[in-house]
DNA sequence: ATGGTCACG
DNA sequence: ACGTACGTGACCATT
């Protein structure tokens, strides 16, 4: 099938002039030429070759002379005119989209539309052409076919409506769209309509009596207000229905082996967008190679390499996950050097004693040399730390910070074959690019009075973690095989039973499939849709629970779960010495935690009873128990610290349980008289607190409605009044700075804030609220992290940390240091900073992890 | 590649 | 009309 995009040009420069009209200054060039509506639209048409991957495609624009619907003078005289900064704008479009190799179409006469109509057609009359349509307009869903579809461009994002979903929208043939714009008009368009008919009563009266001459048809039927608002605007009716129809017989030339998308970066494109300032496009386009040809030595004999002062060093290894990769290439640079060494090659790293290096991901040379048994070098500055605390998006290949930077350099295509010198040349000018910018990055730093969090922190965190990493958690397979073949087995059995409930078989694991079966075939209540589908989680079954097929459609998730991701997976991952060694992400969260990965282990079950089973697996090494060191409450007590509300802060100081007392307050009961379920409803707000409180949140949360939802939180505010202004000011101050800090001057900012979009700012505002809670808490153990790698060396313990999960610590603890692990640890965490709320921390031993709880 | 789902804090 | 609580990662189906 050959893949047609249908565009509407108009529409698509409409759109984005207004959607930015508004949102503050007008864009322009620097000579003062408007630029807003092209920015959107060469974004729009970037994303739309993304996504389609069309081999056809072409744009429609009205050429706004004369229309063919000129003689209704109600529908001209109402038009708005084009504003002039818009109009402007079109014929530079026209350019940019022949220099992008796309061709567009304007006929005097007829309408964007129109021309789409026309090429719609050619597509369901040649059968090896399917065809999508790019609009916001809906006028153009009555161009639905079997081969044509309609790609609806909401706000945000889209809906893309093809005959079914078209259907299952408005219980229509895409075609009576002309219908039902002729009955319930469209402001935006000028089509009048029938006066006081709406889109629910047009569709209603469509679906009973098939076409707009049906319900004139049978007028005397329609009883009521709607049969005078009919007769009365049925002129206006029929005229609608002139104007919503979309002619398909433009006199054009529709051979669609013209509009064949002719992919090329021209010249032409680069001066264009030279030319409007859009420099971000120009980033996007192929680059020429203009990083620098690097005269370097390749050095087979290390001990020939001699040292004086510090370096930067790139690393280049042929695995993503380090723990299972090999060496390609070191590069070596300074001002007075560069040098390049084969993995192969580099059989010691004896020649970097003594001095100290820069880095892009210390933890990962950390790791690589630990395990090739190569010297360790001292890193005194790591340029993915420092740019990942100065909020720069920080990936795997330093290329994208490079890109940022505008510094130029070749992001690694795993797909490219490159030669041997092209590799040494990138890996060197990689690490020229981190000797050139780490006294930038420091400076940054500093300004931000960032560089005690960098220094003390995050750069000695980072070996921290390489050791943990390095040293892996033990796993006892058989517990996990043993467990794999009874969950097998019981989904074996449960597959079935849902068989037999649904009348056939089908892809349980399939969203789709699933929602079909339950609310199209069972018919059950409750049905709630998405762009996709029906909505078949957790959520949505729960409401069904009394349903058998519900009930196990919900185990055969859980075991399905299990198996795949906790039993298969983790059970891939073990090394050949029967641990695990996970990767920590240190450059990733916006909020400063870690993240874990190959394999997770930061979400190993705990909370079903049965998946926590899979805990047991994990287990000490040689006459040695697990301990776990978690914090209690910590993000509520920063809340607290924070907010310096009073009944908070007391009730920390008290030592009582938070839930309960919130409890207490809100319900206006003594402790003795809260409820189970009062406590449970005060824990719900309480976690809504911490995540910028909403009233729909919690009402999904709580299972009640948003309006008492809302009610809930406007309770909870007027009893502890502290914490309404603390968040307004938290707000306040958000949105005045762009960003948010922590309790050690960890930053986020938060583009978020300052959207046209309501959603998006009230997400912004949830954010500026939630990340300095979770950030200081992970500002906090880390710090403690650091601390008790410290003090361990100090005491020469053999006992090691094993896990990080966000707020609690995992350690394999020799038996006879358990004592002076347990005071040490505790101890630590406790005192490693001081709030205006104690800190607790609940230790616990046992022979495996499941047991350390 | 993306979205749905569900595991964790 | 929008479409939901904050922060993650893995797996599967679907494109």
């Amino acid at each position: 099938m050959k893949k047609v995009i249908l565009v509407d040009g108009n529409n698509l420069m409409f759109r984005s002039f207004y959607a930015t009209l508004y949102s503050g200054s007008m864009m322009t060039t620097k000579d003062g030429f408007p630029t807003n509506a092209l920015y959107g639209f060469v974004n729009m048409m970037n994303k739309i070759i993304n996504e389609e991957k069309p081999e056809y495609i072409m744009v429609a624009f009205d050429i706004g002379k004369t229309f063919r619907h000129e003689k209704y003078d109600y529908y001209k005289g109402k038009r708005d005119e084009t504003p002039d900064d818009l109009k402007k704008q079109f014929p530079v479009a026209k350019k940019i989209l022949t220099a992008m190799g796309i061709k567009y179409f304007e006929i005097d006469g007829y309408e964007a539309d129109d021309i789409i109509g026309t090429f719609a057609k050619k597509i369901d009359e040649e059968p090896e052409f399917i065809g999508t349509i790019i609009s916001s307009d809906k006028d153009l869903l009555q161009l639905i076919s079997e081969d044509v579809d309609v790609k609806l461009l909401k706000q945000k994002d889209y809906i893309r409506m093809n005959k079914e979903v078209f259907f299952n929208t408005y219980g229509l043939e895409p075609i009576k769209m002309i219908d039902l714009k002729s009955l319930m008009g469209d402001q935006s368009d000028n089509i009048p309509g029938v006066k006081g008919i709406g889109e629910k009563t047009a569709i209603k009266l469509l679906q009973q009596y098939k076409s707009l001459d049906g319900v004139y048809e049978n007028i005397d039927n329609i009883k009521g207000a709607n049969h005078d608002k009919l007769v009365s605007d049925k002129d206006n009716a029929y005229m609608s229905y002139d104007i919503a129809t979309i002619y398909r017989e433009v006199p054009i030339d529709t051979n669609l082996e013209n509009i064949k998308y002719q992919k090329e970066e021209t010249e032409e494109l680069i001066n264009l967008f030279h030319d409007l300032d859009f420099h971000s496009f120009l980033k996007k386009s192929p680059q020429k190679d203009n990083s620098e040809k690097l005269n370097y030595q390749q050095i087979k004999d290390v001990s020939e390499i001699k040292l004086t002062t510090d370096v930067s060093i790139n690393l280049d290894l042929d695995n993503e996950n380090y723990h299972h990769a090999n060496i390609i290439g070191l590069s070596i640079y300074n001002d007075n050097l560069a040098i390049y060494i084969k993995g192969e090659d580099l059989t010691n790293t004896d020649f970097l004693k003594g001095i100290n290096i820069y880095t892009y991901n210390y933890k990962k040379l950390y790791s690589i040399f630990k395990r090739k048994k190569l010297y360790i070098p001292n890193c005194t500055f790591d340029t993915m730390l420092a740019a990942y605390l100065l909020n720069y998006t920080v990936k795997d290949d330093i290329a994208y910070l490079a890109n940022t930077l505008n510094y130029n350099l070749h992001i690694t295509d795993k797909k490219e074959i490159l030669s041997e010198e092209e590799i040494r040349q990138r890996s060197l000018n990689k690490a020229k690019f981190i000797h050139e910018t780490y006294t930038t990055l420091k400076d940054d730093l500093i300004k931000n009075d960032q560089l005690s969090l960098f220094e003390n922190i995050e750069l000695p965190l980072s070996i921290v973690l390489a050791k943990m990493e390095l040293n892996g958690i033990s796993v006892d397979t058989s517990i996990l095989e043993e467990m794999k073949e009874e969950i097998k087995i019981k989904i074996e059995l449960i597959s079935k039973d849902i068989y037999n409930y649904a009348g056939h078989e089908f892809n349980i694991s399939s969203p789709k499939q699933l929602g079909e079966v339950l609310f199209e075939e069972l018919k059950l209540p409750h049905a709630k849709k998405n762009k996709t589908g029906y909505v078949t989680d957790a959520n949505v079954l729960g409401k069904l629970i009394e349903y058998p097929i519900v009930r196990l459609i919900l185990e055969y998730r859980l075991l399905n779960k299990l198996y795949t991701t906790y039993l298969e997976g983790i059970l891939a991952t073990v090394s050949e010495d029967g641990k695990i060694h996970t990767i920590y992400t240190q450059a990733l969260t916006r909020t400063g935690r870690l993240s874990s990965i190959e394999p997770n282990l930061q979400n190993i079950p705990i909370r079903n009873e049965f998946g926590r089973l899979i805990r047991k697996a994990f287990i000490p090494e040689k006459d040695s128990l697990i301990m776990s060191s978690d914090y209690s409450q910590i993000e509520l007590r920063i809340f607290a610290h924070l907010s310096n509300v009073k009944e908070l802060l007391d009730a920390f100081n008290n030592h009582l349980d938070i839930h309960t007392k919130t409890a207490m307050d809100i319900f206006k009961v003594p402790d003795y008289a809260v409820t189970k379920d009062m406590r449970r409803q005060a824990k719900a707000v309480n976690f809504g607190i911490l995540y910028g409180i909403s009233p729909y949140g919690l009402a999904e949360d709580l299972g009640i409605s948003p309006k008492e939802a809302k009610q809930f939180i406007e309770t909870y505010f007027k009893t502890y009044p502290g914490i309404k202004d603390y968040m307004n000011k938290e707000i306040e101050e958000a949105h005045k700075n762009g960003f948010v800090k922590t309790i050690m001057n960890r930053t986020r900012t938060i583009e978020e804030l300052t959207s046209t979009n309501y959603m998006q700012r009230s997400m912004g505002e949830r954010m500026a609220l939630n990340t300095p809670i979770q950030g200081s808490s992970a500002d906090i153990l880390k710090k403690a992290m650091v601390e008790i790698d410290d003090e361990f060396t100090k005491l020469n313990l053999k006992s090691t940390m094993l896990l990080q999960v966000h707020d609690e610590l995992i350690f394999n603890v020799l038996n006879d240091e358990k004592d002076i692990v347990q005071k040490t640890v505790k101890d630590i965490m406790e005192n490693t900073i001081k709030l205006n709320v104690p800190l607790e921390v609940d230790i616990e031993f046992g022979n495996n992890w499941y047991d350390a709880k």
